[in-house]
RNA sequence: GGAGACGUGGCUGAGUGGUUGAAGGCACCAGUUUCGAAAACUGGCAUCGGGGCAACUCGAUCGUGAGUUCAAAUCUCACCGUCUCCGCCA
């Protein structure tokens, strides 16, 4: 959410930002709204700042003659406040729908485009790996190594379904407990937060109301978290925080649900697209400055990337251009791991800035030096998600005898080994 | 799931229809005092929106949303939440 006064200051800049988002809104006619929304709201102060005025008189007149007819007369007044206000929700409710898709305003860094095709790429990192035999793909390793058990995967959860098994699921552990360790050494402090949410977080953070279709409901109306960012953004909602407890950074892990309604033709095989998975997200919450917003937003990409090399795990980074933001994000990078068997990058992380967008509609705000009131600002930053992550890793790492080197950071949590086998 | 109690500002806590945006206390900020600090004293101290250069002014907000009334923190209803007891259960 935008703040309409801003909106109405920097129009031109707010509609050509839906543009290069490839959004149709249309804000002049939101202006237009807004315009009559303020010309009843007025209308209807009047009337009640009279009401209130002639009530603390009709408190003070002892002549009860007087008092009927003062009383009489501001019944008349309160019919014509309902009229107004019945016109006034019926104009509420369409500014709010308008209101809500209302992008946020991309940073000029961002590249133009319409998919994620257009995307840039601004780093890559590490050396693909050759290999002198032909290489498998990880669904075929996974299985002949026990890792991974699909058909039972499929026979209980049903399409996409899987079983991560003995060092499929040992591995796992060994990721979240590394990633744990990795990131806390980065300020970061560990939480485990309900999934399992009311709607107000996901409206807060842009989940809603669009994208309903990929999220799953249960029967008493709430949803399940497709990620932590959900229920990390939620916990401070309708808070004033203490300006000296910021910056916030949060890592949450957390199972994370998706129904990838409209993908079902995409990636039908192996770990990339589940329905459900794991991951470990960063979140921050920061003081209202852009040059803030930017630097942990640097910050949050170059910890996942060096988390990423520290596996050695070869890998690009992309600019997102701007058809590919979300509503309210400003700026996007994502982290694309090198899949040998596909010869592409896939996608492991998502790092992006919001300014107050999120914290707008969540309530999340803060006093600074001078007692002024500021809703902060929200980042938020994959830091490792599995099995996604497996994918990749195995199918570097897979040498010509089928077994699988263990990256050196994973082995001591994985009883010092160094090969799958 | 059954029964009951309750939800007031950053915190605590008065307030059960009429100048109550809300007493008192704590915390916080400024000043006086002090070499400095503490204590004491004085003053200030909610948020959102509209109008105004400003002083200021108008509207809204006492969990949320509706309702009754000329007038609601106070009455009614629904929802959300917290606590206590009983039941069930990991």
């Amino acid at each position: 959410m935008l703040d309409i006064k801003f909106i109405r200051e920097n129009k031109d800049v707010v509609q050509a930002g839906a543009v290069k988002k490839c959004l149709d809104v249309d804000i002049g006619k939101l202006i237009e709204l807004d315009d009559a929304r303020l010309k009843e709201l007025k209308e209807i102060e009047d009337l009640r700042a009279e009401v209130n005025k002639v009530s603390n008189d009709i408190a003070r007149h002892q002549d009860p003659k007087l008092k009927a007819q003062l009383i009489e007369e501001m019944r008349a007044v309160k019919d014509d406040i309902k009229t107004k206000e019945e016109k006034l929700r019926q104009i509420m409710e369409e500014w709010q729908l308008l209101m809500l898709q209302v992008p946020n305003v991309p940073d000029m860094s961002v590249p133009d485009g319409n998919t994620d095709a257009e995307n840039q790429e601004i780093k890559v990192w590490g050396d693909k790996p050759t290999f002198n035999f032909e290489p498998k793909d990880h669904i075929e390793i996974m299985n002949t190594l026990k890792m991974v058990d699909f058909e039972r995967g499929t026979k209980v959860h049903g399409f996409r379904g899987y079983y991560l098994t003995n060092d499929g699921a040992r591995l796992s552990f060994a990721i979240w407990n590394y990633a744990m360790d990795f990131f806390s050494t980065r300020g970061f402090s560990p939480i485990i937060p309900p999934v399992l949410d009311r709607k107000d977080s996901f409206l807060g953070t842009g989940f809603l109301p669009q994208g309903e279709e990929d999220l799953y409901k249960t029967q008493d109306g709430d949803f399940l978290a497709g990620t932590a960012e959900v229920p990390l953004m939620g916990m401070h909602a309708g808070e004033v925080l203490e300006k000296d407890i910021l910056p916030l950074k949060y890592l949450g892990f957390s199972p994370c649900f998706r129904r990838e309604a409209g993908s079902h033709g995409k990636d039908v095989k192996g770990l990339i697209r589940v329905h459900e998975f794991y991951k470990l997200e960063q979140l921050i919450l920061c003081e209202a400055n852009h040059e803030t917003s930017v630097k942990f937003h640097e910050e949050l990409n170059k910890n996942t990337e060096e988390f990423i090399e520290s596996l050695e795990i070869p890998y690009h980074t992309v600019i997102n251009c701007g058809g590919d933001l979300g509503l309210g994000q400003v700026k996007k990078y994502d982290i694309e791991l090198w899949v040998p068997k596909e010869n592409k990058y896939r996608e492991i992380s998502s790092a992006s800035y919001f300014h107050d967008f999120q914290t707008r509609r969540l309530g999340i705000r803060y006093k600074d030096e001078n007692g002024k009131m500021h809703y902060a600002h929200s980042l938020n930053s994959t830091a490792i998600a599995t099995p996604r992550i497996l994918v990749s890793m195995i199918e570097n790492f897979q040498q010509a005898d089928g077994t699988v080197i263990i990256p050196e950071v994973l082995r001591k949590y994985m009883g010092g080994k160094e090969f799958i086998k």
